[in-house]
This record gives C-alpha cells, structure tokens and sequence, in this order.
DNA sequence: AATGGCGCCTGAACGC
DNA sequence: TGCGTTCAGGCGCCAT
C-alpha cells in the first residue's frame, strides 16, 4: 500500500510522538535490513520532528540538551515495503503474529506491521552518514518541492527511453508514484504509459508535472489508498481507492471518454489506462 | 550507463 | 480446514 500519500499520511499521524523519551525498542522477525544498532543503545534518547524522504520515515532521536555528546544521537529510518503500516499510542495491547518492530516511548509505543516483511527500521547517525545516505541515493526529487519544476520533469524524461509509466515508479525522475498513483497521473495528464520517455515533449511534461502534484495531494487529503492492509498510525483506512482514476478498474467506463478501462503489464507490474484518450 | 528481470515474504482470491 | 496457482502498492541487486 505504502506509496507517498500513504507514508506522508503516517507521517501526520505519528507527529504525537515528538518529545516522547524512548524506553526501548523491541524486535519480532527480520526485516528487509538488520536494524544495524544495539536497541539497548538508543534507550534515553529524545524522539524529534519525524520526516519523510520519498517513502522512507525519519525518526530523529536526540540526546538531552547539555548532553555532553551533542544533539543529535542519530534517528531511525522506516520503510513500509508492500504491506506495512504504523501504529502509534499508548493501549496498543499485546504484538500480534505481524508486529515486527515495537519503539516503546513514555507516550505509548509506535508499532510497525507488515505481513510480508519487505518493511524495514535502520538505524543511522545521520540522513547524511551511511546506511541512510546509501538508502537514499538516488532518490529524485521531492514533488511537492519548489525546486521540481516541469521542465526539471522534461529534462529528467528526455535522455531516457524505457516507458514513462516504469521510469516513474522507478523513483528516479520524482519520488513517490507507486503502482496506483503512476497509473493515476498518466490518465490525468492523457499519456499512454508505454510512451517512451524521450517522447514527452515540453507541453506533455508540464500536463504530467501537474497531474503527479494533483493526484499525490488528493490522495494524502483523503488519507492515502487502503487496498487491503493501509491504516493510518491511528487505525483509520484512507478512502483514495474509492476515486481512483484508473487504478484497479479494468473494464469500467473511462470518466473522461467513456471507453472501458484497459489493464496491462509493465515490468511485471499491473498498468491501467484509457486506450481513448491516452496517448503514445 | 541504462535497462530489464528476479526475488525477498505472506496472505487472499481464484480456478479446478 | 481442499489444493495449486496467481497476484499484490517496493526496491536492491544482478546480468546483459
């Protein structure tokens, strides 16, 4: 589930947990990555404002003020994989089969469940330092930044080939679409998902720049897409899977021209799109 | 360098 | 309490 608009919804719904001292960590069976620290080592420290770099978390944990270290203990980076989902609060109740990964704080525990366990909780000193920095190199850019423009779209889309609907979930030309928004903003901006990259021209990109800002915002407005496993850290389901364009509705009519809605395969991956009005 | 394919895991839905 | 197959929203790694 966990696209954009699903971590950055996390996100919101964890922002209780700044300022809560961490009391321990607890871990159930591996993840993607080891979590690469003693969890004994981060007991004390302070949790900070929590981010977010693509679908990746950040949780800053610092030391007291005054401490004779310094600030900045270093934090821990979550990723949700395919299945995960955070839980935060205080009456949480005991781990179930899928808990994998538990910060107990002195403001209740922030719980990480994920059936498949593609999920995954690292330690770093830094976003800078390694792991995280090796974890996100290569990341593109942040949509909803200043800074990614259209024409930063069209010169990222132009020395490529391979079809725009991979190139976008590929993570590399901006942060973010997954398999349910990438098909989305390519029927919102009218572009067949197999157009070669370096076909979009300046006009296309613009229309596709617009369209990934739109369809990543209106997801996080309505609480992110719950297909099967998605809940917010409060436990609520978001409702973007219920206006979704094209995303999982294989033979309804297109709201734009009323052809049904066609599924195919990219990269081993389902792609939904109009024949009618998206073009090559 | 860029690109395509694989596999990590588990559970649900489906066809037989 | 049927069983085997297919599919699922991510992403690092490998071979080409």
């Amino acid at each position: 589930m966990p696209e954009l608009p699903e971590v950055e919804v996390t996100r919101q719904s964890i922002g209780g947990i700044e300022g809560a001292r961490v009391l321990a960590l607890r871990l159930g069976k591996p993840l993607r990555w080891p979590l690469g620290v003693a969890p004994d080592a981060i007991a004390g420290l302070r949790v900070g404002p929590v981010g977010r770099r693509g679908k990746y978390l950040w949780l800053p944990l610092l030391h007291d003020p005054g401490a004779p270290d310094g600030a900045a203990a270093g934090g821990l980076l979550w990723h949700l994989g395919m299945s995960g989902s955070l839980a935060f609060g205080s009456g949480l109740g005991p781990p179930a089969k899928h808990d994998h990964a538990e910060l107990v704080t002195d403001r209740g525990a922030l719980r990480l469940t994920d059936p498949r366990r593609f999920g995954a909780v690292v330690w770093s000193p830094s976003l800078d330092e390694p792991p995280a920095r090796k974890l996100l190199a290569g990341l593109g850019p942040e949509p909803f930044d200043p800074a990614w423009t259209a024409a930063a779209l069209h010169a990222a889309l132009k020395p490529r080939r391979t079809a725009v609907k991979l190139a976008l979930l590929s993570g590399e030309l901006v942060v973010g679409a997954g398999n349910i928004y990438a098909s989305d903003a390519l029927w919102e901006a009218g572009i067949d998902p197999r157009t070669p990259c370096a076909r979009i021209g300046p006009a296309r990109a613009r229309r596709l720049h617009e369209a990934l800002r739109r369809v990543l915002g209106e997801a996080i407005a309505a609480g992110g897409s719950t297909l099967r496993d998605f809940r917010n850290a409060h436990g609520e389901v978001g409702q973007y899977q219920g206006q979704a364009r094209v995303y999982g509705r294989e033979g309804e009519p297109c709201a734009r021209c009323g052809r049904p809605i066609r599924r195919i395969v990219q990269g081993q991956r389902a792609t939904y799109f109009c024949t009618g009005c998206q073009h090559c």
